[in-house]
DNA sequence: TTTCTGGTTTCATTATGTGGAACTTTGTTC
DNA sequence: GAACAAAGTTCCACATAATGAAACCAGAAA
């Protein structure tokens, strides 16, 4: 196991078992996670029927296999709805997907990857994986590249150590030197591009979301395909997406949840 | 407070907590909570240090003040897509929301209340989390007494003990005997109306989504406001909405979760 | 300075969770 | 349909992890 191993206690134990069922990505039988767990059996036993009762994990009577709960999705939204970026970038959102006509994505960097909190999709609908809640990669999609390349010293290299470099296209960067390389081309120009580095087919440019004192927020991105554009092309939407991320940066920054 | 006092142990509690965190509905300081809180100072203290520390919870450092963590909105993503209605049901969403033209919303019973997992708006196309996710109550909206009305007795009681009516509107139903009443009628002609019980202005059309066997699996509903039309108006909307239902029962009926 | 209020830490006590092993149920094989 | 295997559930002596009263600390207000 990666992280959290055996600390936090019981707490602790709870949220990797949740976690592991939800990086299953399907729903998964007991001994399925057993055997792929830290934990003995019946320790296990006795977690996944808590959670299960807590309305975290939904047992399917009849296959008997665990996936995460409806409460979670109660939850997330009132943690989406309080988060200092996603709600307020809407209107800019919107903004932005009509004049580009595009996919449009708002990401954040969480626990060293991406995760995308919103997204505008375009009239004619691209397909390809992506919604609020989605996880990727960093080192490889635009809005990812386009957070690292403004996080501090510590806080990249931290990152960094969290990325396990996969090589999913040709164009992927799959070790830190090319990596930190495109970095500084990124925060030289203020923008950044997916190559077709994570899915063939898809490019996008992305931009960072950065606060007065230069504190990586987020980031946005218009997407396309190779089939309906190129880089070149994308270029042209290089200053409003810039402009969108001013805007919601700016939006960001003296912003206070309103009280009731 | 409500429910789930003491029981499950320590994860239990933490969850208390979460939920504690949620439904204030905004950032909230340790010290608000200690007032709502069961717990003690010291207890509350470290189960909070401990949710944070998982990202379940976000703590402001400058406010100090506590929100529900993104990690929620990541494992809510895994929740929802791995649902057995909200996935499945896009497509028949997407086809009566062009067809209506107006503002079409999926939902289920969870708790006792509605809790909306997906929504589609003729103008703004799709919208994550600033809808799915939220809950509402079952005795005064369209979707929610038409899930009701199609529960067996046990469960019905089950339901109608858990709510807490409160009078909205001039109509809303606020006691058991006119929501009875109400089902009953809704049974008979196999679709609920809300006629501003909810929110003044606001009046809907839902059919219940049932299984073969006549299990409640979610509810469909097609919202407009007074300015806009009237009950009479939305009769139009029943045979289609009812074919939703039914095309949506259909397809979630026979499903597995597709196997990588 | 003193007195608050809000937040953090300590530590002896005990409730809580642990996990090996035994047991039961379910489903497969001959 | 008996015999076997695999998956799932319960037990219980034991150890760890959570408890919470009280003490402590920091900053704001008097």
């Amino acid at each position: 196991m990666k992280q959290g191993d055996g600390v936090d206690g019981t707490v602790g134990k709870a949220f990797d078992v949740l976690d592991q069922v939800a990086v299953a990505g399907r729903p998964v039988r007991f001994a399925e996670l057993l055997e792929g767990s830290a934990y003995p059996k019946a320790t296990l036993y006795r977690l996944l029927q808590t959670l299960t009762r807590q309305g975290m994990l939904a047992l399917d009577p009849d296959l008997g296999t665990y996936a995460p709960g409806m409460r979670l999705v109660r939850l997330a939204h009132v943690a989406w709805a309080q988060s200092s970026l996603a709600p307020l970038a809407r209107p800019m959102l919107d903004r932005l997907a009509v004049q580009t006509g595009e996919t449009v994505h708002l990401a954040q960097l969480d626990q060293g990857q991406v995760l995308y909190v919103d997204k505008r999709h375009a009239a004619r609908p691209v397909e390809m994986f992506s919604s609020a809640g989605k996880v990727g990669p960093a080192y490889c999609t635009g809005v990812g590249k386009a957070m690292l390349a403004h996080l501090p010293d510590a806080a990249l290299e931290d990152a960094l150590a969290r990325q396990s470099f996969h090589r999913f296209t040709a164009t992927t960067l799959d070790t830190p030197q090319a990596l930190k390389a495109e970095l500084r081309a990124i925060r030289a120009n203020g923008h950044a591009y997916d190559r077709e580095e994570h899915e063939a087919g898809i490019i996008c440019i992305a931009a960072p979301i950065l606060s007065q004192a230069g504190r990586v927020l987020g980031a946005v991105s218009v997407t396309t395909t190779t089939a309906h554009s190129d880089l070149a092309g994308l270029d042209r939407w290089a200053a409003p997406i810039k402009q969108t991320a001013a805007a919601i940066a700016t939006a960001a920054e003296g912003w206070q949840f309103p009280q009731p």
